[in-house]
DNA sequence: GTATGTGAACCACTTCACAGCA
DNA sequence: TGCTGTGAAGTGGTTCACATAC
């Protein structure tokens, strides 16, 4: 329905889903744009503005409905499913990504592994049998796989994501240290946490320069 | 000297520096704005723009020389030295980041841990010796620390941001799952993979919708 | 001839401010 | 009365397009 609404706003969303579950869990059953924008750091138009691009789903006078909020939004963001997932790379980083605990309360199941290394192939990673990246291209075609996990290093990275890509992937959280490429349909999401230390060290480095 | 950069453009350096010392180690010479906009996905004026906030570093009718504005990148960003951490948290996903071997080549060194459980404390993880969150305060106006890793439970990160901006520490890496608070001053930086799925979603989701 | 550096034009997102409804 | 929803105004970042320099 709506055609034209900004990414910035859709990754907006999220937070207050998890802002919200948290204020339901607490028994909180109203909440006004004012409250939500100064728990998350938004101003309360911002807020509101995101919304209305989706609905009406406030009362004048009152606030919104924490029940009926986080239930519209968890729907609009498609997140009353489970997400199945593939990753590729079981180094450190993968195995660390594989029993990461924040997956699977929020419906995200990493359903197969796979790496290069034949050493690694056949072992056990938290219950899943590592199958190898040969066999990445076959097992999407066979099970509805919705989003893939990269974890190998930047060289490989590319290729992967190629791979992914051709097999109908259309969702990729992308480990490697590398800008990725991929058609527009395709959403790709980094997470780099040297690029961001790499910003900060920007401002933390004039700070100490005027403390001088 | 900088007037007002905005922080997208800091942001997208580390990106730049990234690809230009790929291409130093591949011994390129020299890129312009065009080949460097392909390989990263960012329009050519974009990029010369933001580096003429800071200086003219091409040559026209040539491009860049990649050595020197590899060089002069890191200069700003302040990657030239290197920088020092304190990790709060050491459960699954502490660990997994004390022992992720891409901050070491960039300069960014874990010096201490720490962790709230006494059955961690006095544990090695990685040659260093867990320390009491109690102990954190006193380490931190004792060493000098520049960035704090946060990844411990929410209910317990924005106390610990709290510590760590109330001792000095004016950039965090924060993993844990909450909008943190902190005085402008303070930079902040989320990694949060479970966000990045969750706003992933939406766009697959209307695909789904789209192919029925 | 070629690619930079940059004011100006453009576009996108944010914030304002207020009408409208509970 | 209080707070939402939303056009309109404002702000900030991106892209254009060309003078400039090699």
């Amino acid at each position: 329905m709506p055609l034209e609404i900004p990414d910035v706003v859709i990754d907006r969303l999220p937070v207050y889903v998890r802002a919200l579950a948290s204020m339901e869990r607490q028994g909180r059953e109203v909440v006004n744009s004012q409250e939500l924008g100064e728990r998350l750091g938004v101003t309360p138009a911002q807020i509101r503005k995101d919304l209305s691009y989706f609905g009406r789903f406030g009362k004048q006078g009152r606030g919104y409905s924490v029940k009926r909020l986080l239930e519209e939004l968890r729907q609009i963001l498609g997140l009353t499913r489970e997400w199945s997932m593939v990753l590729v790379g079981v180094g450190q980083l993968g195995r660390a990504i594989v029993s990461y605990a924040g997956f699977a309360p929020q419906g995200f199941r990493i359903e197969e592994v796979f790496d290069i290394d034949p050493s690694i192939v056949g072992t056990k990673v938290d219950e899943l049998v590592v199958k190898s990246v040969d066999a990445l291209p076959e097992v999407l075609r066979k099970r509805k796989v919705d989003i893939g996990i990269v974890a190998v290093p930047a060289e490989t990275a590319q290729r992967v994501i190629d791979t992914l890509v051709a097999n109908g992937v259309k969702a990729i959280l992308n480990y490697a240290p590398i800008a990725a490429h991929a058609p527009p349909d395709v959403r790709i999401k980094d997470i780099d946490p040297v690029l961001a230390l790499q910003s900060m060290t920007y401002y933390v480095k004039s700070q100490d320069a005027r403390a001088k």
